[in-house]
DNA sequence: CTCTACACAATTGTCGACAATTCCTGGGTA
DNA sequence: TACCCAGGAATTGTCGACAATTGTGTAGAG
């Protein structure tokens, strides 16, 4: 019952390849929201036929980066206020869930990795200060972590293979680095605690918490964009 | 940003009506769990190429019917307590969710006819008493509308595309009718009563319940199978 | 007798071409 | 001028064959 996670896995076959560098060019922005995709261009551009890349826009629409209709092709999505409500609503529910079980599951000595992973993570950040990239890859870094703690295949799935490239479509389409870095810090330590507590409820409580104010910060991003 | 639900659209393509099929097949367990899925087999028996058949392959991956490694081959799931106790864990959670939502997004209209839906469904239940199909088609339709009620397309997605078809698998193979049945029916009219009232809170807390006796009822089910 | 290495068979991944459907354009009509 | 319908171009869905990889069985060495 152990379910694959494409993510860690390395791109052994062309789809797979395919699937990564679409994905990155979509979450990026320089496959433009809303624009076509067109099978016959893709495959000339990446360098395949079609076959894995229709094996690939597949994986795509999978992780909602694309919306297929049949027989009339696919788009990119669009980011919308409703769609990334939509999508955090899910992530508060799931990463509560997650942090929950990662409190009841998680071994000890991976509890001592996260730590040290967000200390190391604090020193790179205090040098290098300002730089979103590394706020965002060990940001994501640390919620992985939690959600593998859980141990529950299902959720592992949904959440790192389905749901996160959305999550980051939105974060750095609307440019996220801002001055929540240094609160988000002192959020993920409480939420490590509780997890190395034992005390599952509050860890809940707290990834809630972490991930609706994460939403708030991103709101307030998208309005400032609408005016 | 409408996601479509490959369950309610008719099979428009070929590699759309092989999915229906193998998918019934397994979950039926007329393909029998832990089985190897042969595309050259499998494309002959459903009579169709290969190139269909891996799409539904695909699809068949992506709601946990299927696992697949690359360059080896597909098998289908099998069932384990663990699996089923890591399906139960989401499903409480997300369709808790999904009654909060419905209780907030749910039109009067979409209220009535649930409501109605229950009636209708209780007679025919009194009428063919005993009868496990009518019960399972009865509560996934009740399950199906509230999660449709949620109106948020990701959370439709994951429960009715992804999850459902495992959760049918486990009742069926197991073969649930049981003793259930007439609490099923009280619980269900007493979320609807929540809903109605706007009570998302107390919707959530009544589903999350119904979802916990029904696990225990699987689980109870499961004991009896491995003695 | 056991273990390793090689070669063979079978399966999966990929390719290019064909069939079916959709979308777009242009012409005709009210 | 607006609307509708037909025709053609382009795109998606499907097919059969080829290439690449895996698993297996066998022969040989230790």
């Amino acid at each position: 019952m152990h379910i694959e996670n494409v993510l860690l896995r390395p791109p052994v076959t062309a789809s797979d390849r395919v699937l990564l560098e679409i994905q990155k060019a979509i979450v990026e922005g320089s496959i433009a929201p809303g624009s076509k995709m067109s099978e016959p261009e893709l495959a000339k551009r990446f360098e395949v036929s079609r076959a894995p890349l229709r094996e690939a826009m597949a994986r795509l629409e999978r992780c909602h980066l694309i919306e297929r209709t049949p027989n009339a092709g696919a788009r990119v999505v669009t980011l919308t206020p409703q769609g990334l409500l939509s999508l955090y609503q899910l992530r508060e529910e799931l990463e509560g869930l997650a942090c929950r079980l990662a409190a009841e599951n998680m071994a000890e000595g991976e509890i001592t990795e996260l730590r040290d992973l967000l200390d190391a993570h604090l020193q790179t950040q205090r040098v290098r200060e300002g730089e979103s990239y590394y706020q965002e890859a060990g940001d994501l870094d640390f919620h992985y972590r939690i959600i593998l703690g859980s141990k529950n295949p299902y959720l592992i799935n949904i959440l790192c293979d389905e749901l996160y490239f959305l999550v980051r479509m939105y974060r750095v389409q609307l440019g996220m680095n801002g001055p929540r870095v240094s609160r988000a810090f002192d959020e993920h330590k409480a939420i490590i605690n509780a997890i190395a507590n034992r005390d599952g409820e509050l860890a809940d409580l707290l990834m809630r918490r972490h991930i609706g104010a994460s939403r708030q910060n991103i709101e307030i991003q998208l309005q400032n964009k609408g005016n």
